[in-house]
RNA sequence: GCUCCCUUCGUCUAUCGGAAAGGACGCCGGGUUUUCAACCCGGAAAGAGGGGUUCAACUCCCCUAGGGAGCACCA
């Protein structure tokens, strides 16, 4: 049997971290059984539901590398099938008219409350005659559920769940105004889609009893469910958007790798024994569902941002240049682009994310004299920039502008001077990128070629 | 309020009745070094509490506490 899964999100803003991780969950487990994954936009709720936000899910499924089947479901054109299936309900006996009114209702919910009972129906309707519906009332569709019993759901990630019956009522399969709710669309689709497989959030946990209650009414193969522990922040709290609850697309903006993105939500709330950092093809190796933990997992930026750092390591120097091509404007010359390339081995080191990778690029293109930023200030005092006068003469004579020859004109000095290399290569590499932090200073200095290297040092020098 | 779920270093986790409870991030210290970073080495750091079960519990059961989720004619 083919496994097929699907991520089903609603398209009310963007696809946010916690939904990232399940689709990710879900495609892994995919491609490890070699099933299919689908996707499904949950839209029944026009009013929250925008184009937009349809467009954000996409690329940020395909920003991570996610690619599903065929086209997205969109459960709103769905509506149709959802009523046939609700009238096949109606006809078998395992659903009912329910004629109550809105305020019946929370009438209903708030004396439960006070008597210390679930908010639930109370099935007023379930067995009554239809004739004594009150005129001009339009009924909701509600599910007929075992009174007794309970349901189980055997979980992949939580085990055995059991919910008695009487914590369920009979829910509303569809609206007074014909249109289905979700649980009604959820199962149809499923069923429909011919998904083995359901690999969501915890928070849907219970409502899998009420979706197993409706696949056994229409006597449908119920899927496999495996319930997935959701994300906090930092603080143990709700994920909100201080801490991470952001859009996979903010994490790009904010210069994380995908592979790393992908690395580290799978690594939240999975593991594989002591398994760190692994491709995405050994995380599709290894991915199954009995390595999911069952406790919510805590956002890490720490975390995503060192293995970020690796990925960036381990990024092909091209690749990283187009990325971070654009954080400059004006846009590089092709010579700047040049230095560029030469430098990234040693600027990739230095970076945890993009953002940083490009502002460490910075002083390639920067135009003289430099700003300098309070470490390098802190670094050229009166004295240092005496010291990078008497050194630019030194230079001068530098034949062969090459990394060999500058370092050995360099130390010569140094020891001429009596200092030791690092008291020398740090006012010049504060004259020469403005920072205290940087490649190599006669790499630097080789790249930024003999007028512009030492056209800066004499900007500073005295 | 009711129901369900969860609880190992600060964080992510390994462990699946018998180990000095392991790894990673972060932190601290050291090394290398041309700063920072990277890299290497070392260190501090954990079984929520209480009862059981057992020859033996982090591992199984119960209770308590804490945390989370769900309880709509939302999805």
């Amino acid at each position: 049997m083919t496994i097929v899964t699907r991520f089903a999100p609603s398209p009310t803003g963007y696809l946010h971290i916690g939904g990232a991780r399940t689709a990710l969950f879900n495609w892994l487990y995919t491609k490890h059984v070699g099933g299919r994954f689908l996707l499904r936009i949950e839209d029944t709720d026009q009013e929250r539901s925008s184009k937009g936000a349809v467009e954000a899910i996409y690329d940020g499924l395909k920003w991570l590398g996610l690619d599903w089947e065929g086209d997205a479901v969109l459960q709103s054109q769905r509506a149709p099938r959802h009523r046939e299936v609700a009238e096949q309900l109606l006809a078998s006996g395992n659903a009912y008219h329910c004629y109550c009114t809105p305020d019946e209702l929370t009438a209903m919910r708030e004396l439960a409350m006070k008597e210390g009972r679930p908010p639930r129906y109370d099935g007023r309707w379930r067995d009554r005659d239809p004739k004594e519906a009150p005129p001009g009332v339009k009924p909701a569709v509600r599910l007929k559920a075992p009174r007794t019993g309970e349901t189980i759901i055997d979980d992949q990630v939580q085990g055995e769940v059991r919910i008695a019956a009487d914590q369920l009522d009979d829910m509303v399969l569809l609206r007074s105004d014909g249109t289905p709710t979700y649980m009604m669309a959820v199962v149809v689709d499923d069923h429909d889609m011919g998904i083995t497989h359901v690999i969501r959030g915890v928070d849907h946990l219970t409502n899998a009893a009420r979706q197993v209650q409706l696949f056994r009414a229409m006597n449908w193969a119920v899927p496999v469910y495996a319930h997935i522990p959701l994300i906090h922040g930092p603080d143990g709290a709700k994920l909100s958007k201080r801490h991470g609850a952001l859009g996979v697309q903010e994490y790009a903006k904010m210069g994380y790798l995908p592979e790393a993105m992908r690395n580290y939500l799978a690594r939240l709330g999975w593991s594989h024994g002591d398994a760190e950092i692994f491709s995405t093809e050994q995380a599709i190796e290894w991915f199954d569902l009995p390595g999911i933990g069952r406790s919510a997992a805590r956002f890490d930026f720490d975390k995503l941002r060192n293995l970020n750092g690796v990925y960036l390591q381990q990024a092909d120097d091209d690749r990283l240049a187009n990325l971070i091509a654009p954080n400059f404007d004006p846009a590089l010359t092709p010579d700047q682009a040049a230095r560029l390339k030469t430098l990234m081995p040693e600027l990739k080191k230095r970076a945890k994310d993009l953002n940083e990778l490009a502002d460490n690029a910075r002083f390639l293109t920067a135009a003289r004299p430099l700003s300098l930023d309070p470490k390098a200030e802190a670094l050229l005092g009166a004295e240092a920039r005496a010291m990078l006068g008497r050194l630019l003469p030194i230079l001068t004579t530098v034949g062969d502008w090459k990394v060999a020859g500058i370092e050995a004109a360099v130390r010569a000095f140094g020891e001429a001077e009596g200092r030791k290399l690092g008291d020398v290569a740090q006012p010049i590499r504060a004259a020469l990128t403005g920072k205290a932090t940087s490649p190599g200073v006669f790499d630097v200095m080789a790249v930024l070629g003999r007028d512009d290297a030492l056209g800066r040092i004499t900007d500073v020098a005295r």
